[in-house]
DNA sequence: CGCGTTCTTGACTGCTTTCAAAGATGGTGG
DNA sequence: CCACCATCTTTGAAAGCAGTCAAGAACGCG
């Protein structure tokens, strides 16, 4: 189980020097930052297109998710926002597609403090918020629900490590299965189905919001070779249920 | 038909001041860069990571895509680079995915030249970049094959409407259709079986590189109501809490 | 303890893939 | 000018992965 998390100057401080080198100066900008943040009430959605949204904003506690839906229903999680992130509001200027960003739960989110050395590491996470939607795109394009969802959990593990908010084999994980699916591409059923089958063949488990996975550093490549063996045996009854 | 391109300035001019206002200085600048421009061999992998990559560049003429793909032979296309796009090298610390970027067919490039109003420039495009990355995640994650080829091809019209590479209701498209399966996450069997059906319902045609739309203006949108229509229900989404 | 939300599971449907092969298309050389 | 070849486009039939519909179980909360 999760003991504690880093105090909410600690995270900052983690996750942005892991991108550039941050001056002493910059470090206490940053923790003061921490000190007036604020909280964003459940599934209350922010205007970042509009004037009030023209800052830079810091995620300290919780996930954001920004979404886009269909008036028929559907709706596409982009991609997640959680603590030491960094969230820009974006010119706009004209809306190929409008997305609205909403708090998973609760979350608390601060000013960015400008800086140097913050400037470049503003940058550097713009460039690595890409680098994930790149990902995505080639997780949805060419991956099905097993790759999907092994990837995605590895993913967010390896994210939330940089904040101190996950240990190597477990996090905790603040979703519904709905929510997941939104973010996969994929059904509740199958979501839920796809967990099933990730419990059973022995790689994660998810239960009362927390994943753990059953073996060390398993890329999603692990999971394409887990996929080949299972269907290749026809049936997979597999043993090797995950640790306590 | 298309009778005649703009040249290589008029398109990066075009192209960047749909963006910002671009100073007279800044305009030179631009026509100047297209003259230095260089051709990118057929299908021959830039290195963008690299220490040779570090600068950025304009795309003058051409289609250039970023893409990823498996050991075991999947391959996703995350995006295009048409004539007036920036092509921005990334800083790259860790990578969260790797991405490669060829050209398709024969491509011709420049590098950016900087400048007050290009900066700004280059920035918006960054956002727009973004945007139809966000795009792309919903394509893929929401729509089936019929509404992602519609989508897909309305918003390659818009983009190259920007640099005088389209017209409203046509545009050259230099791929084959295992390129575009690739870019939307379906089979090339099932992009032409598509490409069929848009033919017969009455909303595009694809012939000898030439794209020619039946009507105007019709977003992603109609692409529903036509699927709605013409049989079962699209895909249904999964609502969310606590909805209207 | 009751109720709403979330999680599970089963049975069935269907969109997309797979496998295979025939039909265009375009460029090259005789 | 036409045969020839590689590449690209089309089409059919069958299989599979994921979606749909429905209902029961588990969980959390006041």
């Amino acid at each position: 189980m999760q003991l504690s998390y880093p105090t909410f100057e600690e995270r900052l401080v983690m996750r942005l020097a892991a991108l550039t080198e941050l001056s002493r100066s910059d470090r206490v900008k940053l923790q003061e930052a921490a000190q007036s943040s604020f909280v964003i009430s459940e599934e209350k959605p922010l205007k970042l297109s509009g004037p009030s949204g023209r800052s830079r904003l810091l995620v300290v506690d919780g996930w954001l998710a920004r979404s886009t839906s269909h008036q028929d229903g559907r709706r596409q999680i982009i991609g997640f926002y959680v603590p030491g992130d960094v969230i820009s509001p974006g010119m706009a200027l004209k809306p190929v597609i409008t997305t609205d960003l909403t708090s998973v739960g609760q979350a608390t989110l601060c000013p960015a403090p400008e800086g140097q050395s913050l400037a470049r590491a503003y940058a550097a996470a713009a460039d690595v918020e890409q680098a994930y939607l790149h990902r995505q795109v080639a997780r949805l394009g060419r991956m099905n629900a097993f790759e999907r969802v092994e990837d995605w959990m590895w993913e967010m593990r390896d994210r939330l490590l940089l904040s101190g908010m996950a240990q190597p084999q477990a996090f905790q994980l603040p979703i519904t299965q709905d929510i997941l699916a939104d973010v996969l591409g994929l059904t509740p059923v199958h979501v839920n189905r796809t967990l099933k089958l990730l419990r059973e063949v022995g790689v994660l488990t998810w239960r009362s919001g927390y994943v753990r996975f059953a073996h060390e550093g398993a890329s999603s490549q692990v999971a394409c070779e887990e996929l080949g063996s299972r269907s290749s045996r026809a049936s997979g009854g597999t043993p090797f249920t995950g640790q306590a």
